[in-house]
DNA sequence: GAGGTCGTAACGTTAATAGTTACAACCGGC
DNA sequence: GCCGGTTGTAACTATTAACGTTACGACCTC
């Protein structure tokens, strides 16, 4: 489906500065989240600024300067993450919109749409039964 | 997420072979779906001839070709279309793999890929309640 | 053999994600 | 006040998948 890794990262940087704050540190920076993630501090920045739009992280500018929580893990679902990273739906209608003159053709959009509308409220309920400190406890619990 | 229109084409293909053949023709042609779903004739045979392979479809070549359905709409399920024409998983995985000398690093694949693989079992659900002989239904009562 | 359709390769187009570079804005600490 | 480190964001490239299009051989019925 051409899936993307995007809910992947940010539930990875949070859970990140979640544990690091755990530690005892106040900020953590893009730099050491892209570092863990294997990926660029822009595309750190980037998905935490989307995350901090809605109200799930802060940043600082500044000498020691970084990102912590705005809330807690336990308070944060997939669901949440999902949101706000993800903006369109699972499945995608026609490209171009199909012969209205043809029966299928016209009555095929509002038939999907309603079925994958309900579909697609089925994910969300799944999503938000899982917590971002599920993921972190799922994290540590991974055997060396 | 760059969803893409695959399952909507398949089902739309599917549901006119169905309707078109309850009209009393025998076979359809990817001219004809490709003209209702207002998308090129290739792109008809494409998906088609996935599911042809998994053995809801059947093709004849040859003058007076055409495709038929292999199964009723009712035994096809929205799940077998989607199986048989959506490859991947719903979401990805970093595309890098992250540090594995960094504790989130390491547990932060197997964690979500369990996550996951609950979600993606109950989309699977989801898809197998709705037969494609609901979506024709749901096509034929879209109001005029 | 003619005509129509499938089967498939090959290529171009479009769009989203991801990666990268660059740099201004910002701010704590000295 | 300025130095150093970090964010915020623009701009560009790279990669990938879906989609569209053209072309043509394979195939079958008449």
């Amino acid at each position: 489906m051409s899936a993307n890794s995007r809910l992947t990262i940010a539930a990875h940087a949070l859970a990140w500065i979640g544990l690091y704050q755990r530690q005892g540190h106040a900020v953590a920076t893009s730099e050491q989240i892209a570092t863990s993630a294997n990926t660029n501090p822009v595309v750190i920045r980037r998905l935490l600024g989307e995350l901090r739009r809605a109200g799930f992280v802060e940043s600082r500018r500044g000498g020691g300067a970084g990102w912590s929580l705005a809330r807690e893990l336990e308070s944060i679902t997939l669901l949440d993450v999902y949101e706000a990273v993800e903006p369109g739906p699972l499945f995608a209608m026609h490209r171009a919109t199909p012969d209205q003159e043809c029966v299928v053709g016209y009555g095929i959009q509002p038939a999907m749409q309603g079925i994958y509308d309900g579909i697609e409220e089925s994910l969300r309920r799944e999503l938000a039964r899982v917590t971002l400190q599920d993921v972190l406890r799922d994290v540590l619990a991974a055997p060396r």
